[in-house]
DNA sequence: CTTGACTCCGTACCACGGTACGGAGGCTAT
DNA sequence: ATAGCCTCCGTACCGTGGTACGGAGTCAAG
């Protein structure tokens, strides 16, 4: 676990080797001890935060909202991380929502195009 | 209906007048007819393709991709349009499932940072 | 002690989906 | 007929989230 290179924190994490720089810029990953540039590179803190980017991006939050959920996490602001949560949760119930209505339409639109088909097959008219 | 200019059009779809100019120069709709300068600009079907690129857009399509769906509704390319909307299925599937499983966590979270909660408020666990 | 693989660091570049700006010209009402 | 608002058109710029590149340094193995 311990003594990962930049490039094993990158594997680990799934993304590559840029990309772990790029979230250290943006300060989402901390930069390596200045010093001991022999020893350790980085730890299992390290690849949880990685992770953690990940998901909440999975989650819609941006790389500046992932910024400031870790600073929450350091200051133990419960207010602010709740009301985060909630305005994401209410921001996915929305999008699920239209994901199912898109998801919807377009099912009926497969259908309606069934090969050999001879009705119409109206693309422009998916989503009325 | 008739006689819609740009800006009428761009009301009517939601979008400002240089995003109608920048999906006009993108291919996705058309631009009016060079001549009849002080006669009609814009009708409904202008008007029904701004709101199905809309509508495609929110269904997760490209701006290229939606630009591909007109061309086959053009050649009433009945095989390619399912490939393609059924591609688009699985995906929304896919990701209707991962955001409705971040929603699950972000609930969590949400709970266990409660006001005056003494318990933690894991924001970096959030998604474990 | 050189080669190769790796690090750090800065800068530049990319795709996507817009958004803004500035100039030339046209329509309409005063 | 001139002001004001609109159109068209090209070009430039923006934020987001990366991706690539080139140089300088370090480290271990051959």
């Amino acid at each position: 676990m311990k003594m990962m290179r930049i490039s094993d924190l990158a594997r680990a994490g799934g993304v590559g080797v840029e990309t772990v720089r790029f979230y250290q810029r943006k300060g989402l990953l901390a930069v390596p001890r200045g010093s001991a540039p022999g020893g350790r590179h980085y730890g299992a803190e390290d690849l949880r935060r990685l992770r953690f980017v990940r998901q909440a991006q999975a989650a819609g939050f941006s790389l500046a909202e992932i910024a400031e959920l870790i600073a929450l996490d350091r200051t133990d602001d419960r207010p602010r991380a709740r009301a985060m949560a909630r305005e994401r949760i209410a921001a996915l119930d929305a999008q699920i929502t239209a994901l199912a209505a898109a998801r919807r339409s377009l099912a009926r639109l497969a259908s309606d195009c069934a090969r050999g088909d001879a009705g119409p097959c109206p693309i422009l008219a998916a989503f009325d």
